[in-house]
DNA sequence: ATAGGCTCGGCAAACGTTTTCCGGCTTCGC
DNA sequence: GCGAAGCCGGAAAACGTTTGCCGAGCCTAT
């Protein structure tokens, strides 16, 4: 049939418009100054045969692939998917691209996702780690080949990292249930493994001593989605049956968690909370924090796109999150 | 600080081991034999040094990345990173990787974005196109280059595509509404520059006229989102009141939908459903049309991967999708 | 016994680009 | 009017890999 069509090299270039290879590099990438007329030329040449340079070329000599590897521990949780399309739209805006790899919440997968974009030559890893000890080793090791910043969820302090303060909405979110009115909080966590839930965890219980000194931590932890926080939400209860509010690590959570109150104890003025401000938080009315995942990303890929790496290297950045009161906490 | 760590070349490999360099790539790759005795030094020095073929100096040579470019319209609506998940797992099954694009549904960013997939020499581009029209002639003039797979929304039927039936589970839905005592039917579309959008209302036009020949079609269009199909829902009941089913293209929109009706129409029953079963039509209990995300992306990812392009360019793929029965349509 | 064929190691070319180095020309200062 | 110092074009090397080709050694069949 149709062959694969030939891609215009930029040694055609140069022979249509009468110029050496460098001399057409240069006039291209403004790599050194070129005389006004022949980067007209080279111009002209190259858009009349649609030229357009080759990236692996370019990659092999410049030892640079204008390619970063991103790896998310799951795309199902809709936080992931707001922030990949956060840091592709900012990557894209200064022309580079993004390698994606799902680990499935799963480190041994993450490590090897880890090393296969590192043979592709990312020029950094933007990593949300699974498992705040079984990431770690791959990590590291990771750390040592290239630039590596852990995004949102961060699991060692001596690696680059951008992250979200998760200290202030908690203790906004605690005072409010006490404000209406609560006395009995608990908190239901993710899998504890996962950083940012375990952050979240300590926030909750530092905040809780500060109102409660000696009072019994509640807290429960379970897997990410309505069904476990269904599941979290009984057991809390049945422990502890006073609980009038919930804190929960994540909306998917906070979902199952609302779905039981509003259920089974339609009686009862039980607050809820979410992380994340996802859509269905929104449709819910459940209260949540909202998670500047812009400023992550423009932050992230700012420091990843830096030209010298020294300065993504000593990036450690926390950005602020904000309450978004609902229904859910009258 | 620390320099960047040297990476261990082919050369120092063959060097280690005593061997050429032909030689070594022959024993690792196996493209060739070699003798077995050779090929355990090769690899045991390739171990000893850590050595990690370098995927841009062979991508130079082969003319082949192993890497796949993804072309996405959303991310924030939930089908996609559920797509994007299934895709990325059978991709890296088979030691391929997937450069990822959101194109924030507008089709001139498509096309740039497919334009910087093309630089970076991608073996092949899936492309969910954004606007029935619009995307048309960048996604032609890209398919002369590479070879272009349209997955799940499929605008041309000249250029390879693996889709889901869309008339199966619209008529299904259709005969439940009427089964359960319906008879006003009504659907509300996204944007109809929508492929699938587009295919689902034709579906309903058709299933509808069957049953009820020359009665009126009630079809209203607007945006993906709560908020657009509670808008949605409002102007379409208040020009056919008598509306007691609803057909919508999508989840966002049919939760609006049910939460209009919920809220407003308390007293009338009214079935909504929607499609893609996300997690929201789980938790609402809302009726919906699950795609075979897993078997779309296998699909896509065995056609994009076969060694050669043939047969990618012949695939016209269309897979069936399953109603899940809820509550809203009861 | 020898011609022909098979196996397999190594040399070197090639993939497409950027960039170092060289050298010719111009300019400028004295 | 002359040396030094830019400016800038072109040749060629380099990035790391795979692979076409050659030829040495061995086997086999007649």
């Amino acid at each position: 049939m149709d062959q694969a069509p030939h891609r215009v090299t930029i040694r055609e270039v140069a022979a249509h418009a009468g110029l050496s290879i460098s001399t057409v590099s240069r006039a291209l990438t403004g790599s050194r100054a070129v005389l006004p007329e022949l980067v007209r030329r080279a111009q002209d040449s190259a858009s009349e045969l649609g030229y357009r340079a080759d990236t692996v070329g370019r990659s092999l000599r410049t030892q640079r692939t204008g390619t970063f590897g991103l790896v998310v521990p799951d795309l199902t949780n809709p936080f992931f998917p707001a922030l990949v399309q956060a840091l592709e739209h900012a990557a894209r805006s200064r022309g580079l691209s993004i390698l994606i790899a799902d680990t499935g919440n799963d480190p041994e997968v993450e490590t090897a996702a880890m090393n296969t974009l590192l043979d592709r030559r990312v020029d950094a890893l933007l990593v949300s780690p699974v498992d705040l000890e079984a990431s770690r080793e791959g990590l590291i090791s990771a750390a040592t080949t290239v630039p590596v910043l852990q995004i949102d969820r961060v699991i060692d302090e001596g690696i680059p990292f951008v992250r979200v303060d998760q200290e202030a909405p908690v203790k906004a979110l605690v005072e409010r249930m006490i404000a209406t009115g609560r006395r009995h909080l608990a908190f239901i966590g993710q899998d504890p493994r996962i950083a940012t839930s375990r952050e979240r965890e300590v926030a909750f219980a530092q905040a809780m001593s500060e109102r409660f000194a000696g009072g019994p931590l509640r807290s429960v932890t379970g897997g990410t989605s309505p069904q476990s926080g269904r599941a979290a939400a009984e057991t809390l209860l049945s422990r502890w049956p006073e609980t009038d509010g919930v804190v929960c690590a994540n909306d998917l959570i906070a979902v199952g968690v609302l779905e039981h109150v509003r259920a089974r104890l339609a009686g009862r003025r039980i607050a809820v909370s979410g992380f994340d401000d996802t859509l269905m938080a929104q449709v819910l009315e459940l209260t949540s924090v909202r998670q500047p995942v812009q400023q992550l990303a423009d932050l992230a890929i700012a420091a990843a796109a830096h030209p010298d790496r020294s300065t993504l290297l000593a990036t450690r950045a926390v950005v602020a999150s904000e309450v978004v009161f609902r229904r859910s906490t009258d």
